[in-house]
DNA sequence: CTAATGATGCACT
DNA sequence: GTGCATCATTAGC
């Protein structure tokens, strides 16, 4: 007999395996995990079906481009496993995980969640408003699925691998065997050669991803 | 298509 | 310190 048959592995949290990883390419192997959010009113569990890496100091489209480190981004040179959230157009969060190690700003932003049952749904849609009722409005975007997973400013600097912290990633599915696709980030002009490089990465065939790329390029791992 | 809404970074006094 | 352009977006026309 195998004690680890017995093992809740789908509970389990990720490990500083994936964290210490560069993000580029921490961000695919981040689709299909679960996030955990607990609250005063409950547990809300999904799983990430986008994602996009910025980082380290070369990336133009990072806000630690040239090792930029300030107030805001300081949080992106700590040790993998971080939370970096910041406020955008004055009124949306934004959710990242901190990856790679201490000192070397690297973070994948979280594009787009998935509610794991009907339950979780029903959370969230209770904190969107009409934009809710359809997949994408629910939680395709990364402002969107920060409300309707009730995530601001108070997260940002906790951790993901605390067994007591309110948002907690836990294994969920290998991303090995999903269909993923990848393009370019969205919305990063100013990001120059940097813009067009393929650092997005979604499962083809969920509902909840933000914007659907033309090409639908497969991910092929390396 | 575009207004909304405020923190942030940086140029300049 | 002050001023101001910018922004990893979204909802509602």
């Amino acid at each position: 007999m195998n004690h680890n048959e017995n093992k809740p592995v789908k509970k389990q949290l990720i490990g500083s395996e994936l964290y210490s990883l560069p993000a580029l390419q921490a961000a695919p192997l981040l689709l299909g995990r679960h996030l955990v959010r607990s609250t005063e009113d409950g547990e809300i569990r999904c799983r990430i079906v986008e994602t996009e890496s910025y980082g380290g100091a070369e990336d133009k489209g990072s806000h630690a481009f040239g090792g930029r480190r300030t107030a805001r981004t300081d949080v992106m040179f700590r040790e993998g496993g971080t939370i970096y959230i910041y406020l955008i157009y004055g009124m949306y969060h934004c959710l990242n995980i901190v990856t790679a190690g201490e000192g070397d700003p690297h973070a994948v932003l979280i594009r787009a969640v998935e509610p794991l049952t009907a339950a979780d749904a029903g959370f969230m849609r209770s904190y969107r408003g009409t934009a809710g009722s359809t997949p994408r409005g629910l939680s395709g975007g990364p402002g969107k699925l920060c409300r309707a997973l009730q995530i601001d400013k108070r997260l940002n600097g906790l951790r993901l691998d605390r067994a007591d912290s309110p948002l907690r990633l836990e294994q969920g599915e290998e991303p090995e065997s999903l269909d993923i696709v990848q393009s370019p980030r969205i919305n990063i002009p100013y990001a120059e050669e940097y813009a067009p490089l393929p650092w997005r990465f979604y499962l083809r065939n969920s509902p909840y991803v933000s914007v659907k790329d033309k090409m639908e390029q497969p991910f092929i791992w390396s």
